[in-house]
DNA sequence: CAATGAAATGAACACAAATTCATTTATTTC
DNA sequence: GAAATAAATGAATTTGTGTTCATTTCATTG
């Protein structure tokens, strides 16, 4: 097998590709799919405006591609974390606490990823394969099915509880992104997981 | 006091208004703001591209208008049959029903009010005033604070409780609607609610 | 039933922004 | 280090669509 030369425009490539992601994510988040023009992503990346055309064929391609990748880079930070935690009831409970840190960690991440999930009506009619969201709840899917295994949760629709956790941090988050932070994340996560473990019936 | 006379142009006017209101939010909830032509409102609509902007002055305004008058309809309609109920705890319960009836009696409605929750990004920092949800969202919580204090439900935070039951049931019907009615939504919805009521936590 | 004014029309305008491509610059090869 | 190849540039092109406005149609009034 012959050393595979590294070759300079190689390095490039990856580092121009990854800059305009980076730029098409930040920008996108910020104005919306409509309201983002290639221009200012190109001069955010540092390049020229053709030269997304070079890695991308289109605007929507690199919509799908960003968001795509910001999914999955989120997805496996998640699971690493994830699967620290010693019983499945633990990695249940500790993904609401992860879902929100990654998705607040850069102040626009959390816009982009609601933002996606009203864009993607759009796409989907145009992409049919295009699921993004669909193996991040499908890994949620999967813990609580785990959970129910496991006997700390009990024998719900693994799916309507997946609807149910995600569902609601996206509200939650996109009430959150997008009136500037009128309230503390960590306090009203607390009152979710708590809602959700003992229900909202009284005790007695 | 003169008996107003009815003027044949004012009932006109007022049939024409709705006429494009109710072309908009049809056209808008199937393609989307920035997918839907004024021309293609004004066709369904019945009239020329120009007498949209003699009852509506920009698209924007077309578009919160629309969707004002969608959700005062919705809301009413729903205060009209929770009101029947006897008690909050009965209000609560059947305000998933009705939620879930109001906004999927017409088929694009559902699409409309998740296209919008997601537009409302873009518009609320050209429109900060615009806040539609709101009103919806209140309404949710006062049955919340009511059922709390009838005892029927227990003291939780009635903002959080409404964030849930809205993020959950606005997620439910986003994927219900997205990807052509892939469920029953009566069963999800009462796995939804009792999820929500017990809690996930084993009974032991 | 004229005369007046209101409402409606839709072709034409204006402009923004995605995409292209002829040209320039950088990298690799021998 | 010269020739060949690949990458990058950004001005120019193209397309689409919100909005305007001169003209026409319709309704009201005395």
């Amino acid at each position: 097998m012959p050393v595979q030369k590294i070759r300079k425009v190689d390095e490039k490539k990856k580092l121009k590709h990854k800059a305009i992601v980076r730029a098409a994510i930040e920008i996108f988040a910020e104005k919306g799919f409509h309201n983002t023009k290639i221009k200012e992503i190109a001069k955010m990346a540092n390049v020229a405006d053709g030269t997304v055309y070079l890695y991308f064929s289109t605007k929507d391609d690199l919509f799908i591609k960003a968001f795509d990748e910001l999914i999955s880079e989120k997805l496996l930070i998640m699971k690493e974390l994830i699967n620290k935690e010693d019983t499945y009831f633990e990695q249940l409970t500790k993904f609401f606490d992860y879902h929100v840190k990654l998705f607040t960690d850069e102040p626009y991440i959390a816009r982009f990823l609601s933002i996606e999930l009203r864009q993607s009506t759009e796409f989907y009619k145009k992409y049919p394969d295009y699921q993004p969201i669909k193996r991040y709840l499908s890994f949620l899917q999967e813990i609580i099915e785990k959970a129910i295994a496991e006997g700390s949760i009990r024998d719900v629709d693994p799916v309507t509880l997946s609807y149910i956790m995600f569902g609601t941090m996206d509200f939650v988050l996109t009430e959150w992104s997008t009136k500037d932070q009128p309230f503390a994340l960590g306090d009203i996560l607390q009152k979710v997981k708590d809602i959700l473990r003992y229900g909202y019936l009284s005790e007695n």
